[in-house]
Formats: structure tokens, C-alpha cells, sequence
DNA sequence: GAGTGGTCTAGACCACCAT
DNA sequence: TGGTGGTCTAGACCACTCA
């Protein structure tokens, strides 16, 4: 038959919808506004809600949504440029009132982080347990009222000598206690990876997210006498934060 | 009536259904084995189809599954660290084959790129045209045949003052071309931020993704003279790649 | 052509928030 | 209590890969 193809190969619906809300996002709505519902909008552009429901995923993923259950969705403002650069060697939080400890406990850190924390602890002496236990120090991290991560900074006790450890001492207060006595080491380095992941129960709750929502996760090794000192496994919303690695110093700094 | 609740919160079934497959990931499978089709997942979960990719998409989200249509579902390897450090103040790809050099168009930039690069072009100066034409040079990353990254390095011409500029430079001769030219500029500085973003489609084809899979995009700017000597924009495969920046230097050279 | 994952539908019910 | 987004179902068809 001589019918000729229009579109050979035609983009899936919610891809085009994407776009086509996307533009209308920049055009037509101001940060803030509520969107129409979700039914509606399906039914606005003839499709079903669940290929809706992709489309505006998608833009949520991008930063440009925010859907809140029984509330409806909105326009999201820009994301956040988050400091997380390694250029000052210091120890985090320092001088930066961002971060507020939470609370400490000493239960066993996961089995990715031991590797990390002794790699270097197995091998010069013949004992092994000599960091233990390790102070697992839970932190937030937020900017005008809105949370932007959860961080959990795993202390071997062999990084914090000095720290009494009183019984009376409870979690938020042996927090402090553990990053007092840490920032008396002398930082020498640090490495730093960053990798998407998908919030557990207890960070979404904290980041006021649902479970499974993406993150970006970056894991610090922080080392301080030729040993790694400290591991954080800091956990940001993907949506709403963009990490900013300000290298520039000095340069940057005299402009 | 009397029937107690036995799950008054049940967690939601997909949640549920990606924790199982999860730990069966971990114990009975190998990296690189194919999981059983998606149909028969779900019978044999007693569930929708639709409810059990939702837990797939999750775990390949994490970098946990590869699925590749027509082909089937795998176990998917560890993410690969990528160093993007900015310890060393180099121009990207130098001293390191990961990345070549694709192609080369002198089409405008991105509003939002336009931004970085004329921010401190508009100012000292009068006029603003000195650094048109922008170069857009096109490279990909890869290791081991496996394309990790697309990026977009957008360079003013301005930048290239020693470029000559035949007509008969074609797109890969002119990318390195220009490469080459600027490299030869003292490099000062740069900045960097890491985000969530969604492949276009130009950038999913190149790395064997559908369009719309979620990357970083790592956005970099250059310094050298006190100017935004160049901009770059690469999208790393969030399921692939584990973003590393490699702060230590000294100290982990000398262990 | 058989089998895979990707898209899409038209419903239903649930958890949550505001009023 | 009404409205929102979140979950779930049971189908259907399509695009792709590979033998």
C-alpha cells in the first residue's frame, strides 16, 4: 500500500510529553506554582495516567518537578549548588554550621566500609580489632529549613583517643564529643567518590523523600597519619541538590 | 471485628520485591548471568509485571541489573570508578587516552553554557563578540570498549588564538585541532559540579542507552588567564560509572 | 519468527494532606 | 471529607535482538 509513513520512527508519548511540559514550564509557570492534577493533565493531553505519570517523573528526576502526595505538584526553583569540594583540607563541617549532629551509635558499620576503614589497619600490626568499636555519628546537612543530606561518618575509636566515654553520654552529645575529638587530628587528605543511589527507609525519611527516591551518595575516606581515620557515606537528594567541587582557590578568590 | 493487622505499615510490594531480589543477586547469582524474562518474574512472584520492573528499575538504577531489550536482564558488574579529579590542574584528556575526540561544529552554545563563558567576557571589555565563534568539540570516553561518557567542550574561539582555520579541517581533524591548540594554554584553575540529569537522545545513543537514562553530568569550567578559557559538559552513565575524585595525591603515591 | 524488554491503557484502591 | 499523588492490576501492542 502506497501509505506513506509520517513518523518511521515515532518517540515514545511520554517522552514527547516531556518535552512539551517542559516547555510549557519555562513559558507558562512561575517557581512555585501548582500544576494541575494529575488526572486531569492525563486527561488534558489523551493519554493515560500512567504514561503521565512518566512523563512528569522524568521532569521530577531533572530537578524542574516536586510532587508531594496529597498536596499536588509544583514547579520546582533551581537546584542547589552544594559545597562539597576537597580543596581546603579540612574535616567536615568545620567552620560551617550546615552540617547538625544527630546522634551516635557504635553498632557495626557495613561490610563496604570495614573493607575501607581497615584496609590499612590488618596490615602493619598483627591485631586486627584494635579500632574498635566504631563510632557511627548520624549528621544532617541543610540550608534555609530545607534538608539536603544524611550522613553517616564512621570513627574507628583508635581516631578519637582522647574522647571519655562516659556512659552518661547519649547520642547527640557523644556526637559532638566524637567530632570534637576528631578535628584534632590533622587532616592530611581525602578521596572522594560520587555515585547515584536510591534512598534507604531511614535517609528518605530524614530527607523528607519516599523510600527509593534517587541520591547521589558520596563516600569520603578521610586519612590522617597515613591511615584512613574516618569514611563518610553522605547521602544528598538528587532532585533538589547539584554538588559543586569549587577547585579554583586562590584564583577564583582574588577576581 | 477482631482480625488483627498483621502489617499496620506494609511497605509497598515493588520495595518489598527489590530487597528480595536484591539478596538473591548477592547469593545465587554471578556477574553477567541472565535472570529469567520478566514475565515469568512476575508470575513467580505472584505479581503485575508492571509492579515487578518497578523493582528492577530500581536495582538497575543502582547499577545492580543491565537490561537490553531483546536480550534479557543480567547481573550487572561492580560501577567502574572514573576519575575526575581536579587535583591535577590539566586540560581534560591529556596524558590519558580514555577520551578521543569525535567531532567538532561551531553551532552555538546552550543558553546556560553561554552564561559561564561570557561571564566575565561582557566586563572588562567593551565588546562582547571577541571570543565567537564557540568551538564545540565532541569527545567520548570509554575503557575496555565500554563507553562511559559523552561530553560537549565548548571553546571560544578567543581561547585558539593559534587555530588555523582551513576550510578543509573536517569535524574529528578540527576537534583535534583545537584540542591540540588549547593545551597549550596555562591551565589555572577549575570548577566542577556534579548532577542528576536525563540523557538526551544524541548522548543515549552514544552510550548504548535509551533516551531519558538517568546521568551525571559533570560540568566543568576552565580557567586560564583570569577567563573562562573553556566549558565542558559530560554525562557519565549513572548505572555504569562511580565518579572518583582522587584528593590524596602525595600521600597515597607515597604509601 | 520466537522471545525479550519498552510502552501504553483503563481501570482500582491506598496513604496522605488540607479543610 | 474530598482531593492529591502513590501503588497495583491484567491485559495489549511495539521495537529490538538473535538464531
Amino acid at each position: 500500500m502506497g501509505t506513506t509513513q509520517l513518523q518511521s520512527v515515532p518517540e515514545p508519548k511520554y517522552w514527547h510529553l516531556k518535552t512539551v511540559i517542559g516547555e510549557a514550564l519555562d513559558s507558562e509557570f512561575q517557581v512555585g506554582q501548582i500544576l494541575p492534577n494529575e488526572r486531569e493533565l492525563a486527561a488534558r493531553f489523551g493519554v493515560a495516567r500512567a504514561t503521565l505519570r512518566q512523563a512528569l517523573e522524568q521532569l521530577e528526576l531533572e530537578g524542574r518537578l516536586q510532587r508531594r502526595r496529597g498536596v499536588g505538584t509544583t514547579v520546582a526553583p533551581p537546584r542547589v549548588g552544594v559545597d562539597v569540594s576537597t580543596a581546603q583540607h579540612r574535616w567536615p563541617g568545620t567552620g560551617d554550621d550546615s552540617w547538625q549532629a544527630v546522634d551516635c551509635a557504635t553498632t557495626p558499620p557495613p561490610a563496604a566500609v570495614l573493607r575501607l576503614l581497615e584496609a590499612d589497619d590488618t596490615d602493619p600490626d598483627t591485631g586486627t580489632g584494635a579500632s574498635r568499636p566504631v563510632y557511627a555519628v548520624r549528621r544532617l546537612r541543610a540550608t534555609h529549613g530545607q534538608a539536603l543530606a544524611a550522613e553517616q561518618l564512621y570513627v574507628p575509636a583508635a581516631s578519637v583517643p582522647g574522647l571519655v566515654t562516659d556512659e552518661s553520654l547519649t547520642g547527640p552529645a557523644l556526637a559532638r564529643g566524637v567530632l570534637r575529638e576528631l578535628e584534632r587530628l590533622p587532616l592530611e587528605g581525602q578521596d572522594r567518590s560520587v555515585e547515584l543511589g536510591s534512598a534507604r527507609a531511614d535517609d528518605a525519611k530524614e530527607l523528607d523523600r519516599l523510600p527509593g527516591a534517587p541520591v547521589l551518595v558520596v563516600t569520603t575516606r578521610y586519612l590522617s597519619g597515613g591511615r584512613t581515620a574516618a569514611v563518610s557515606v553522605a547521602t544528598y537528594r538528587a532532585d533538589t541538590c547539584r554538588l559543586t567541587f569549587g577547585d579554583v582557590g586562590d584564583l577564583q578568590i582574588a577576581s
